[in-house]
DNA sequence: TATGAATGAGCCTTCATTCAT
DNA sequence: AATGAATGAAGGCTCATTCAT
């Protein structure tokens, strides 16, 4: 095709921009939280001047929020297709846990942007919650239904307070690992958390 | 009364300006949020003059220490009391659970800078989970080896994760009580957490 | 009087700061401009701190306004008391012109500002001219309108545009003095004007 | 027709570019002042890039700088051409002040930037009145003593002390206009400000 | 103790201008 | 000639904190 001919090569610098501050962001609000992080910082880590952080983003609260839309929509499409694949409830479930903590795991900034900086003022949280995030609860919440229908999951426990609590299982993970000294997978308490959520602690 | 007779003297008039300041705080963090909200409002708030505020707190952010030292000193006060009384581990964490969401529930402004203004940065986070945060955390993760070790609890569950896994399941509620438009007893959600700890969503 | 004999002593030094601000803003204005004036300037020629001018003024804005409506304001009182003495319709006009170019002739900085830092932008005209400029033409109009009335002026001139044509050749006046390299009395064109204005130039 | 031999081949397109920025200049600066205006708006009014407008003018001030002289350029020549049919000294007066009202009153945009927009700082004024303003203040001083060396004016009035009440009664009317809400021919106040700079508003 | 006027460091954002294409 | 993305200097304003009273 003509145009892979004429563009064999990766896309130009320009489309590299938008996702070069992104990351620059991350990096410095994590280091000096969202209030300690000033955009001329992000434009110098980005390679840029400051006045270029604004032709790609609005305002500096516009960086958080790109940061927050980006991550979701990505861990939304990829929850979504590792599913299609998975058939047992219990493993979606696992499935879903898993590429949480992996997705945190993988980048420590990241992660601390979004268990810490994102959860800013209720302004941002209601703003964030009232999006992204309703979407994320509600594939865990339609997971849950979906193995209730199936007879894998007691129907006695309402799927949206099953989707909060595995979520804030999940989300305190997060933040206890990015608050911890000792370095560890955070993926690998996904199991735990699991099967803790599946069989409960009860002693048979 | 036992508690007048362990206080005969009316509390000096220092300690209610203390604590006039703290729950000026609580509301003026809540409605503007920790960096938006100004000492001059809290003082104001208080009704005493902003350069009066600093006689009694060294500065902003003391004033959001304190307030989680004080609430958070009071809750594990009130747990280890209240759990003295009880001997069942499931028991044990239904109460845990009742009294944490029945603490927020009672103050939604507290709540709120619980769930959303405390958690500023990671400067701060850390502070805060390393001091009484890890007791609060402690007193749950106690509470499941002591079931454990009764033979109530599985002991193939590593009793820090249970915790974490019920500290952030609580968590959850109580910020998405906080974030929803409909009002409802937050303490409500207690029973479905534990309930779901216990026994797992797993079909028997 | 108990006032008089508590405070025979100048007004405190906080009645002062206001003027003092006020004042260093006009030499500030007249020297750099408004747009070329930094707050910061004018609070060091105050011999204040820079956030101690937000304690007094709004904005910057603020500040041009003040020193608009406070120069205005003396000079309609000081042309009304002025007036009560002089019956003559002619000698009234000659009154206010000569009070006029007094003024501004007075303070070079002060007519720099008003001949020409006051004309920035529609927005801020008509704000003035809406307001204390209307009362200052109406004090001309009703003076012609009286010397109208009285049979020393010819009726068939409208009033209103008696009006603009006395104060639009006093402004030209002033501005023509502030932007001339000899320096001069303006008041003594007072004469010259009144003399124009109310004989014209024709030969009889 | 003899304009048509005069310039026998098309405008060259530079020419119309140049016209073309300095028309939704005009406009601009008219819509938003001097300082509000961004040369971005500028350009994009004018239908070319923001970096065109620096291949036809040096600056922004160089925009304002040359909408004034363009003006007054051709305000002197229309004025000296009309003059050369008139003989009578009044009659000329007359001429001059509707041809500075007609002109200003055709174009409501221009008459702001002049009337207000241009007044922007001393070191502006300055400039402008150096030039084109001393020309056109020289022709009405010119037209006034040459009606002073016929007879028909008187000599005692300076003529350029009447030069200055001529302009400054035709910049009122001009800014009075603009700020007016009501919407009324401005050059119909000619007649009137030429009526009292001649025969002056006393009774007979 | 209490006050509240004063301080001044700190920062997001704008926008005229440039220059590689 | 024309473009428009990139630059980076510049400044109004806020507000936590201090301190003379």
């Amino acid at each position: 095709m003509p145009r892979t001919l004429r563009m064999p090569t990766p896309p130009p610098a320009d489309a590299d921009k938008h996702i070069l501050i992104l990351n620059a962001a991350t990096r410095v609000f994590a280091e000096r939280g969202f209030f300690g992080a000033q955009v001329a910082d992000i434009a110098r880590r980005a390679g840029v001047a400051a006045g270029t952080v604004y032709l790609y983003f609005k305002s500096k609260d516009d960086l958080l929020i790109s940061l927050f839309d980006r991550t979701m929509q990505d861990a939304i499409r990829e929850g979504r297709a590792a599913l299609t694949d998975i058939d047992d409830p219990s493993a979606r479930l696992r499935c879903i846990a898993r590429l949480h903590l992996e997705r945190l795991g993988r980048d420590r900034d990241l992660a601390i942007v979004f268990q810490v900086e994102l959860r800013q003022s209720t302004k941002f949280m209601a703003r964030l919650s009232a999006t992204r995030l309703r979407d994320y609860l509600g594939l865990i919440r339609d997971t849950i239904a979906d193995g209730q229908a199936r007879g894998a999951f007691r129907s006695q426990v309402p799927a949206t307070l099953g989707a909060k609590i595995f979520f804030g299982a999940l989300d305190e993970m997060a933040t206890n690992w990015i608050l911890s000294d000792r370095h560890y997978a955070l993926a690998d308490d996904a199991d735990g958390v699991v099967d803790v959520f599946l069989h409960g602690v009860s002693a048979p």
